[in-house]
DNA sequence: GGTGAAACGCCAACCAT
DNA sequence: ATGGTTGGCGTTTCACC
């Protein structure tokens, strides 16, 4: 886990279509070497799958909304009530103000409101406090 | 903008290394069909990019939290300033209880307390609170 | 907008250096 | 880690439907 490595992944973060040769040329090195250096960083779990960025708004989800969850019985595998839902797009356990944050993304409030009622169905969930975003200055992956 | 292009956009999501042919398959189209949808998908910017998913913690990230900043003019770019500060992955303008919601990553509490005073640093910031992120449940992307 | 095939380029796997 | 080489596969384009 070098220099190099650490450039390898910023290049395929921003565009993971580059050929090995490309990336090779890039960093300095040759295309077989750049190639083996990125299979080992997948084998690492370092870079975890390649995947694409996409639009949320363009599919429909207009809204975004941070939702901080308070009461729940987290223990286990009780992330699972909440992957159950598909709105939900990350699920953290917190030290502060409540339990668990969420980020949730539905196309209008009427769905979101129907999240939240989902919410009080899981578990021991006492309450919620919605913070509803209305501008997105940026959302990046960190290098 | 139809039920196969959604299928496309989420097996991409799943795996951009998927080939034109097999992804045709999975949608019952011809290679060359499926490559012409996703082509369009990209041009209208519904994907954005095709890019990896890292590891934080690997590229020692240890330390997520939120952070809500109360002040500051964000009028015109104001987001530049936070885009400035390298630890911070998301910058939300909110309704609530602040005039912004941070996402910010960084190796340790050390380097936290770090990217805050930077914070103060910015424009008419006049407090932050921040959330520290004790475990991730999920982290996905949606479909 | 989709199909099928052909031409091209790149990837992946080798090996000697 | 390089550079050369080779086989195989995927991409890309095209005429046709």
């Amino acid at each position: 886990m070098d220099e190099i490595d650490r450039k390898l992944i910023g290049l395929l973060q921003e565009d993971a279509t580059r050929s090995y040769a490309t990336l090779g040329a890039e960093v300095g090195l040759s295309g077989g070497a750049a190639h083996e250096r990125v299979r080992k960083l997948r084998e690492r779990g370092v870079i975890r799958r390649t995947t694409i960025e996409v639009d949320q708004a363009a599919l429909g989800r207009a809204v975004t909304a941070y939702v901080l969850v308070d009461g729940g019985t987290w223990m286990g595998d009780s992330g699972r009530a909440l992957a159950a839902i598909p709105e939900v797009e990350e699920a953290h356990v917190i030290a502060g103000p409540a339990s668990v944050l969420l980020k949730v993304r539905t196309s209008g409030t009427t769905e979101l409101q129907d999240v939240l009622r989902r919410l009080f169905q899981v578990d021991g969930v006492t309450g919620t406090q919605t913070v509803v975003v209305l501008e997105t200055f940026f959302e990046r992956t960190l290098t």
